[in-house]
DNA sequence: AGTGTATGAATGAACG
DNA sequence: CGTTCATTCATACACT
């Protein structure tokens, strides 16, 4: 794909003198996305649109533009970048899955919600295949990318689960959504049990179950924006 | 097969170690070009030739090999993705003009040197319409692609307009030829009335009259590699 | 104020 | 040629 309007020109006249002394011009910040805009562009990658075409991206962009400044060049490196380390992850982690099946390595975070391999590719699937297995709570952030025709206008911030201005993922920690609503929780093992008070699960919103060892600690972390769902643990 | 010398394999037992340890066998390297050979490159399509035959690609390619390995298919995707990405950034510049008319943002960067539009295929088309608006000063620049017959059994570099072989373009800076002799220019805005004393204005090879605003300040970022000729300021 | 890491940006190499 | 993937460069930001 390609650039569209040009990353986020903030054209304030920022100068870096190099240790000599010569003025090596303007620097070229790079676009830092804001939380929200983290977590509209998680949101929307996870319910499955993952490679936004060139006016998605562009509505994508304006959409964002309310939290800060930012380019179509942002969103589509964003969503680029998404994919290809998503992708990367999956097979490095089915890579040392292979080399050593016990490991299921602590703090190997899990891919994002691209299907296996093959079909990938194109954008707005809307996942319909990803209903199964979580007992119905809260599958509306699915609804997010679609909805964003309506949202175009209002001044309401897309997610409002709590309010999202503040956060800025404690280092150490990630955003997640579980069964919908906004959850800081500490980036590494999770013990489910302490945490949810009952003997649970949790369901990726790709439909993976994530792992546990026998005292129902979760092995590995959860990834900042994912959505995942509780599911009671069966007996 | 068609695909001339294939790209670069330097094929030489490379071997990769994943960060765990495993070894992942025979890396593919890619190529990476010298600065002196996309200096070199960035002439050759600035000077007009901006889709070489396949003999003018192997040309080029032996003219390149004098600073390090490469192979045709390196040079042809080289060429490809600098006509892909030239268009683009054209088609998205006028696109943001358009949109917003009084922009000419500070940063934008201009597309290369393919003329407008349609007809900007073939190979050597030695621009001879590019000739204009400037006085005269040191044009031999365009001649470097029809020169390469004669250089090829000479041993000194194309580009001899100061020492290019340490130059790497500070982050934040470009490297261009003004009047024939490289600079290296801070990217983003430039101060024409400082840098050069007088009351001037820039013209990029393709003839095009570079913008600036009252100030006599450089409205956009001279890039990379492009050439572009000092030219007094018509009062 | 140095070091490590996540990630924005760029670009070589392909594919369709 | 447009689009996509893989790899690498550069840097904003945390942590020490």
């Amino acid at each position: 794909m390609e650039d569209s309007n040009r990353g986020h020109n903030n054209s304030s006249s920022l100068q870096r003198s190099a240790p000599d002394g010569t003025v090596t011009g303007p620097m070229r910040t790079r676009w830092t996305p804001k939380a929200e805009q983290i977590l509209i562009l998680e949101s929307i990658f996870n319910s499955g649109m993952v490679n936004p075409t060139k006016d998605e991206t562009a509505r994508i962009r304006r959409l964002l533009e309310r939290f800060g400044p930012v380019g179509d060049a942002n969103v589509f490196y964003w969503f680029q970048n998404r994919r290809s380390r998503s992708r990367r992850r999956q097979r490095q982690l089915q890579a040392s899955l292979v080399a050593d099946p016990r490991a299921a390595g602590v703090a190997q975070q899990v891919g994002g919600g691209v299907q296996s391999s093959s079909a990938a590719s194109s954008s707005s699937s809307s996942s319909a295949a990803n209903v199964m297995l979580m007992d119905d709570s809260a599958q509306y952030l699915f609804s997010i990318s679609r909805q964003m025709g309506l949202m175009e206008n209002t001044q309401s911030p897309v997610v409002r689960s709590s309010d999202v201005s503040q956060l800025h993922s404690q280092p150490g920690t990630v955003i997640v959504f579980i069964d919908g609503v906004l959850n800081e929780v500490p980036s590494g093992p999770i013990d489910l049990r302490a945490m949810f008070g009952q003997d649970v699960l949790l369901v990726h919103s790709s439909g993976e179950l994530l792992p546990v060892n026998e005292h129902g600690i979760l092995m590995q972390s959860l990834q900042m924006g994912e959505s995942y769902f509780l599911v009671a643990k069966p007996t």
